[in-house]
DNA sequence: TCTATAGTCAACTAATAAGTTCACTAATGG
DNA sequence: CCATTAGTGAACTTATTAGTTGACTATAGA
């Protein structure tokens, strides 16, 4: 498995969406974290593991208080991944084809 | 389980991606995309279920043979929801701020 | 020091994913 | 008609995911 496929897999949840969306607006303790959701603590720190493990959040102890927070480049990647094929949502066929040409291709 | 999660988690696989990386230089049925794998058929024709199910690809049969061709829509919606957290990887928090005080924030 | 808070770890269950093989259907071409 | 090609379906294995509970560690604060 590689980095792009722990990234979508990571991002292919709900909760972990809600979860990097809840990050966008700043740091927050695991805890903080689990409120919005029913679920146990435990499952909510296996989301954020989760998402650690693709890179896509950092998670720094202080005291006894986990702080995540989140890192772009992994979405970045992603973001990259998926920006190639935009032409099939913008009707530029021929800047895809263009693309294709100039090297390997995506 | 929601739209974006089948398509996040349908890019989740390289295999997967490989067939939208191929299908993005015109539309191919199901054993050619099979050919640069070392994986049966039905294998791969279940990876084709999973991006049609994501709505990533149609398939269109003629004749014996089912035409696979890449449909921008879904990877469109992973797309923008992923440009919502640009400012993560462009230093732009200020932008970042400013769209989430706008609305309800991503 | 004692208690509450923050979170992890281990063990378990139930569901889903990724692959296989084999049997099958449906269309093509000679 | 017959062999080949294209692909599906069912049954199976193995691994991973998402969640649970209960016991545990570490820190904070009165």
């Amino acid at each position: 498995m590689d980095d792009l496929d722990r990234t979508f897999l990571a991002l292919g949840n709900g909760a972990r969406r809600a979860i990097v969306a809840r990050l966008a607006m700043g740091e927050a303790p695991i805890s903080e974290l689990a409120e919005p959701f029913d679920m146990s603590l435990t499952a909510v720190s296996k989301h954020v593991r989760v998402l650690a493990d693709a890179g896509v959040v950092t998670v720094k102890k202080r005291g006894r208080t986990r702080y995540c927070r989140l890192e772009g480049d992994a979405m970045h990647a992603a973001a990259d991944w998926l920006n190639d094929y935009k032409a099939f949502w913008e009707d530029r066929f021929d800047a895809l084809a263009a693309y294709l040409e100039e090297d390997e291709g995506p």
